[in-house]
DNA sequence: GTCTATAGGCTGATAGAC
DNA sequence: GTCTATCAGCCTATAGAC
């Protein structure tokens, strides 16, 4: 019995480097952004944080300064990257279908690529009653001012119908955000055979709404291409 | 000091009547649909679920056998609405572009009237991590089904494209999910004006949304009508 | 069936050693 | 900067009175 106590007692968990406080930081946004998206604010435990992250639970405090302010920045960090997003929308040199098109791709590889958890954590944020953070609505903003500019562009030009940027915005960001944020529990029905149908491949449904959208504005058969 | 403790302790709250155990039941259904649909499981207290609900909170355990049971009822409870939706698909009698356009209304209807709560309770359902309920993807799954068979109908009759029914449906039930279970929060803040579109109205919304979903499907213009 | 009181475990945060 | 030890509060569940 005290045998064993002390052998436990020797282990020493090695101590990290006091230097690179950067990469201690940047290794609790990205496993705060994960498992907050995963399992939202109030099922994330600060252990499973820390333990995520490779890092000891207390410097999450000395860091972020507590649970609530690591998951503020995560919300922020990941809402910051929408504004490549909204620049794109405003390059005048391309046609309001093709800028459309490609916003609707930049989406895409976001969710994709770049920022894979980031469909998760912006539904849970949205989904959420408090209030939202403040960054992620000035950046949602920015992107709603330069759509609205692109439809209304195109509408002009003889291109699109005259619809309310706001309803195709909803309707593009909603399907999409859907579609990624629910991938992993869809696909995982799908590999169990507990779905009458074949779950999309991402590629295939992202072609799917660009050429949704696109028919929707269209303002007669073809003309918006 | 002792005083107020003595004043403190004569109050009782009035002993509900043994009598009507099933309004009681009914009432922490009731309770759990909303407050688990607003926070998310793991942000609801039991004590908040029973003075919602107007309950003494032993009697979560005493109906349901604890937070996780009730929880399950909850979901079971909405998405057992989901099996009126498939019935109307099967209508043979009616047009697949008419049964479409009515699967959309139906869920909207669900969404305002009979089920406020079912939109951010069946997201939330969708992005957790652990499994979903069987319930609810047998119900999911009996819609997708009678989804499939209308647009093959559609298609055999010349009025639909050749579509993945899935992609369809994710489409448009993402769409709409994300449209209501998002409404509070967007008028929260277009409220406040912080958003530099007007937030759509859900009628004008819906029909924008059947509008596109049926240009979407149409073989050509104005078929599908 | 309903209620009170409380057990027993977990959680986020921090003091202080290194 | 990092780590351990620990506290105070909170949370679900239940025993037992009514």
């Amino acid at each position: 019995m005290s045998t064993r106590k002390s052998s436990q007692e020797s282990i020493r968990h090695p101590r990290r480097r006091s230097r690179d406080p950067e990469a201690t930081r940047e290794a609790l946004l990205r496993a705060a952004t994960e498992l907050f998206a995963l399992h939202g604010y109030d099922g994330v435990r600060v252990d499973a944080l820390a333990r995520h992250a490779g890092v000891n639970k207390a410097l999450i405090n000395y860091y972020f300064g507590g649970k609530r302010h690591l998951y503020r920045a995560a919300i922020e960090s990941s809402f910051r990257e929408l504004h490549g997003l909204a620049e794109e929308l405003r390059d005048r040199s391309r046609s309001p279908s093709e800028l459309v098109g490609r916003f609707i791709d930049g989406f895409a590889d976001l969710a994709q690529q770049r920022r894979p958890y980031f469909p998760a954590l912006f539904l849970r944020e949205t989904l959420s009653t408090g209030e939202l953070a403040p960054e992620a609505v000035e950046h949602v903003g920015s992107i709603l001012t330069a759509f609205r500019d692109v439809l209304q562009r195109g509408n002009r030009q003889g291109l699109f119908r005259a619809l309310d940027p706001a309803q195709v915005y909803l309707h593009l960001v909603g399907s999409l955000a859907f579609f990624f944020a629910t991938a992993p529990a869809r696909d995982r029905l799908a590999r169990k055979r507990k779905l009458p149908v074949v779950s999309p491949s991402p590629d295939d449904y992202v072609a799917f709404v660009r050429d949704a959208v696109i028919r929707a504005l269209a303002a007669q058969t073809g003309e918006a291409k």
